[in-house]
RNA sequence: GGUCCGUUCGUCUAACGGUUAGGACGCCAGGUUUUCAUCCUGGUAAUAGGGGUUCGAUUCCCCUACGGACUACCA
């Protein structure tokens, strides 16, 4: 059986969002899943819209994600090279083969006469006013002009592009392993261009030839491309290429209102729509991305894989792997998902607590340094455990862990009125006694111990464990008191409580 | 406007033409944690509307409504 070959075709004119990387997803699953290979090409060919650093970024954000391709910019492959403005010297002689078998045509009109053919058209009440079966034997192209007028042009550099002849009565089918067949009739289609004036192909062409230089077996992208997907059929067809399967996606919604999710969105929504933080390199507007928010690249690509997709069982938590394993093409839905950041952060929040200490003591390790506090690894660790199933995202370690490398500055008033008594200094002062006393402030040690001690006293449990939260913590937050006292230890632990004794 | 695609709880979704229409997130309530969060248990909530076909329709067909994509010498 032949090879399964799939690509991610991005143009680079700005950063990937979360609906891009979802297209790439399920194009790396399904590969993977077949035994296949997942292709990266850059489609480059509008270089009034190339945006520098865009082409990093995508890479980047792949490799964030997990998401390894076999061939590709960046690391090559048989077909190199991948990035579509190196191959502009390819993209002409498939033209010119279409020119000559009259299934293309040269076209000269101006803007200008664009525009007025519209205008014409329009007031003559067509509902569709485009360039195609009616209208273009009413402009300036080389099925009107002479043969030699055509020839003149060309070698006087008339500015000119190519055009593929649509037939005027046609219908095309569309086999689509999402949707099933969509026809069209040609009527409807309009006589794209493929070649444009500046020397490039336009997406259409560049698409079609590359596709099947690389072997493309299965074409997997947006919805955004059913319509035209019509003209690649017809454009496979016209070369008498064998054309892969198409499966087009349904699109990510935004979670507001309506329309399809945008890079334009950016922060607007209150959450990040692209994987990594881009910054603009011309407005210099910052856009937040899920790795700098604190998403873990698990969780985010698993929230991910199951908008829109769904393995027909009730497990929702997959590694890349199980995903491979679970994924198929007829699970995806055919309508479109609006994106749920409340979801995202459920699944973040999962990923984060079945880190084992270690990983959370190593994230959390390059916050504490950054907030310019020293400290070591084994303390983190014990650290870690205590806080880790209270973070949602990574940010949020540090938000949790503080009270164990910053003192209380103040204290919670509310907390104290409720908490404070003419008798509390007495009280703490039997804790500090009996701290002092304690051998082993091992979790399981020194918690019972605690408790006994503060039964035995015919002290309130409530009372007590609440004042110390205070002068351990300065609020009503955190830990358990004892797993408090266990990783913070008997000098700093009676040092707060005195500290409350003396500001309170 | 035209072409095409779509429509199950608020959201993501499941359901050979036969289910009390299931799960998850969120939300609400209770429990655990003598704090907060987590966690556990329970609850809330949906087949867009109208016609067919059928013994039987969430499921098949048609119409309507609504939503979306596309409608460039952009991808």
């Amino acid at each position: 059986m032949k090879e399964i070959r799939v690509r991610f075709a991005p143009s680079p004119t700005g950063p990937l969002h979360i609906g891009g990387v979802r297209t790439a997803l399920y194009n790396y699953l399904f590969a993977k899943k077949n035994n296949g290979k997942f292709l990266l090409r850059i489609e480059d060919t509008d270089q009034n819209r190339y945006v520098p650093g865009a082409e990093k970024y995508i890479i980047d954000a792949l490799k964030w994600c997990g998401i390894e391709y076999d061939e590709g910019v960046g690391i090559g492959g048989p077909h190199s090279p991948y990035r579509q403005s190196e191959r502009k010297h390819l993209y002409f002689e498939y033209a010119e083969q279409l020119l000559n078998e009259g299934k293309a045509y040269y076209a000269f009109d101006t803007p200008e006469d664009l525009d007025s053919m519209r205008e014409r058209l329009t007031a003559k009440g067509v509902a569709t006013p485009q360039y195609d079966y009616l209208s273009r034997y009413e402009m300036k192209n080389s099925l009107v002009l002479p043969a030699d007028e055509v020839e003149q042009r060309i070698k006087n550099g008339d500015s000119y592009v190519i055009r593929c002849l649509i037939p005027a009565d046609r219908e095309i089918i569309v086999n689509d392993l999402i949707r099933g067949e969509v026809i069209v009739h040609s009527s409807k289609l309009d006589d794209k261009v493929l070649f444009k004036s500046d020397g490039m192909p336009t997406y259409h062409l560049a698409n079609i030839v590359d596709d099947h230089l690389m072997e493309i077996t299965h074409v997997i992208r947006g919805e955004e491309w059913l319509p035209s997907a019509p003209l690649h059929v017809l454009l496979y067809e016209y070369f008498n290429w064998q054309a892969p399967e198409f499966a087009h996606l349904p699109l990510l919604l935004k979670p507001d209102g309506n329309g399809k999710l945008s890079k334009r969105d950016g922060d607007r929504l209150g959450f990040p729509v692209f994987p990594l933080r881009w910054i603009d390199p011309k407005s210099h507007e910052v856009s937040s991305g899920y790795r700098e928010s604190g998403y873990l690249p698990d969780a985010f690509i698993n929230m991910l894989a199951l908008l829109g997709w769904n393995p027909g069982t009730a497990q929702e938590i997959f590694s890349m792997d199980e995903l491979i394993q679970a994924f198929s093409i007829d699970r995806v839905g055919k309508h479109g998902s609006k994106f749920d950041p409340e979801k995202a952060k459920w699944f973040n929040h999962h990923y984060l607590s079945s880190l084992r200490d270690i990983d959370i003591a190593r994230l959390l390790e390059e916050q504490v340094l950054g907030k310019g506090i020293s400290t070591e690894i084994n303390y983190l660790v014990k650290v870690a455990a205590l806080i880790k199933e209270r973070a949602t995202l990574i940010p949020d370690l540090w938000e949790q862990a503080s009270l164990f490398f910053i003192d209380p500055v103040s204290y919670d008033e509310k907390v104290k009125t409720k908490v404070w008594r003419p008798d509390t200094p007495q009280m703490l002062q039997s804790i500090i006694d009996f701290i002092s006393f304690q051998e082993d402030l091992s979790l399981e040690v020194f918690e019972p111990a605690l408790k006994d001690f503060i039964h035995q006293s015919g002290l309130n449990m409530g009372q007590v464990m609440n004042t110390l939260r205070l002068a351990l913590v300065g609020s009503a937050f955190g830990p358990g008191i004892a797993g408090i006292i266990s990783v913070l230890g008997k000098e700093r632990t009676i040092e707060r409580i005195r500290n409350l004794m003396t500001k309170a």
